[in-house]
RNA sequence: GCGGUAGUGGUGAAGUGGUUAACACAUCGGUUUGUGGUACCGACACGCGUGGGUUCGAUUCCCAUCUACCGCCCCA
């Protein structure tokens, strides 16, 4: 093939071979969402560009590195969704969902395509699918403890059962306050040894230093001061309630003070979802991440309202999900023998098949037909190899 | 964005500065088989990612570019 027709880097064609995994992961997602009374919601998959660099914070990496962003004709800056959040958030505020006549919390789902510019590998691409829920208008640890519990239901749904939560509180607003001040206290004793990346983001978000790969920034974090000691009762009630109510619905976790995430819109709750499969080499990664945000929905000009949410990507997940859906037996294969006929003849006998597929079609058959001319040893051979229940031959 | 490795047919791959680019699988055709997975025979890259350059001549050398994979970074 001329490369100048290949496929955009990054970009990936999902083969008629592996649909059928992402259609049941899809189909397993919607069940569950609609069990617990989500609604889909379909929002564009370009926003104008400061939707993202708003909500995700100036300092993310999202915003600083990874935006697919473009200008249009108009001279607009716009840019292709990096993750579904905000753009459900803008749409909830735009469209008024905070309105009385809305039941809260508004519970929202949605599943498709989310790009990043990054370096293409084996577990990044360019565009990715996402699929992931909001419930927005609402606040309160019961709300939390429930979404989380819905992640697990969709992948206990999916056969992934070595999962693993884990769990952590940023605090609200005062709180994370305190302890940024704290923590750049803290850290700007060791502004010099800590790494380039983390000597900017002491000026820009302290509090991702804490997520820092880099192994000398992590002696350091080992004793920087606990976000624990910088709560105030309210939070600290709120993040006691939330393992309250995990409890109840039966959801492990393990508390993990370090764990920040990457966007900075979150408050109070926090939490990743890891598995364990083969296929991660025997690893525990993390396939699902979210947690709260009650700013947010103001950002956008909407009321005060929280929200609460996740998202999990589906090219990893269809790493580890085994399609269901049995081989696809055909119920009749029509073949056609054209051995030393004219081509008026052949064409008379590929009528015939057509019609004879269209008859069975009708009455709820899945049938496949020969209107080629092959050899008969050939067509059986496919016939095999579809599974075919019945063979029919038209000469 | 940085560093490393690689790029030959539908697939896996061998290979060379110079007549017909090995082999295997798949596919197609044929013979065989009580006509469906067996065996055998045959066909199948006008081309060696793309664009330049060196050369009498390059798929093989050089440069650029694109792409893939690994590591860094980041995450889904």
């Amino acid at each position: 093939m001329d490369g100048k027709f290949k496929r955009v880097r990054g970009m990936e064609d999902i083969l008629p071979n592996e649909t059928a995994v992402w259609q049941r992961i899809e189909g397993t997602a919607r069940d569950v969402f609609s069990r617990y009374n989500y609604a889909e919601m379909r929002t564009p998959m370009v926003e104008k560009t400061e939707v993202f660099s708003r909500t995700s914070g100036d300092s993310s990496d999202i915003v600083t590195k990874q935006m697919y962003t473009f200008e249009d004709k108009g001279g607009r800056s716009i840019t292709l969704r990096p993750e579904g959040t905000a753009g459900v958030v803008r749409s909830f505020v735009e469209n008024k969902l905070f309105g009385p006549e809305h039941p809260k919390p508004v519970k929202l789902y949605y599943m498709g395509p989310m790009f990043r510019y990054e370096r293409p590998g084996a577990t990044h691409n360019r565009e990715f699918h996402q699929i992931g829920c909001e419930s927005i208008g609402a606040v309160s640890p019961q709300i939390d403890a429930e979404v989380i519990r819905l992640a697990i239901d969709i992948f206990q749904g999916l056969d992934i059962h070595d999962l693993r939560v884990e769990l952590n509180t940023l605090g609200d607003d005062e709180s994370r306050s305190v302890y940024r001040d704290t923590l750049v206290k803290y850290f700007e004793q060791f502004k010099d040894e800590l790494s380039e990346d983390s000597q900017r983001r002491l000026e820009q978000n302290p509090l991702r230093i804490l997520d820092s790969k880099d192994r000398n920034d992590q002696k350091i974090v080992a004793g920087a001061p606990r976000l624990e000691d910088s709560l105030n009762e309210r939070s600290k009630n709120y993040f006691n309630d939330l393992k309250k109510a995990l409890d109840i619905l039966k959801v492990d976790y393990t508390v993990d003070d370090r764990l920040v995430r990457g966007l900075d819109y979150y408050t109070d709750t926090v939490f990743e979802i890891q598995a364990k499969a083969h296929e991660f080499g025997d690893d525990y990664t993390t396939i699902c991440a979210g947690g709260r945000y009650n700013n947010m929905v103001q950002e956008f000009g909407g009321p005060e309202m929280g929200g609460v949410g996740f998202a999990f990507g589906e090219e990893r997940l269809a790493t580890v999900v085994k399609s269901d859906i049995a081989e696809d037996a055909i119920d009749y294969f029509i073949c056609t023998d054209t051995k030393g006929k004219t081509d008026v003849e052949i064409n008379a006998i590929f009528d015939q098949a057509l019609a004879k597929a269209f008859e069975l079609r009708s009455q709820g058959y899945n049938v496949e037909a020969n209107f080629q001319e092959r050899s008969m040893k050939s067509q059986k051979k496919e016939a095999f190899k579809l599974n075919a229940k019945n063979t029919l031959v038209i000469e």
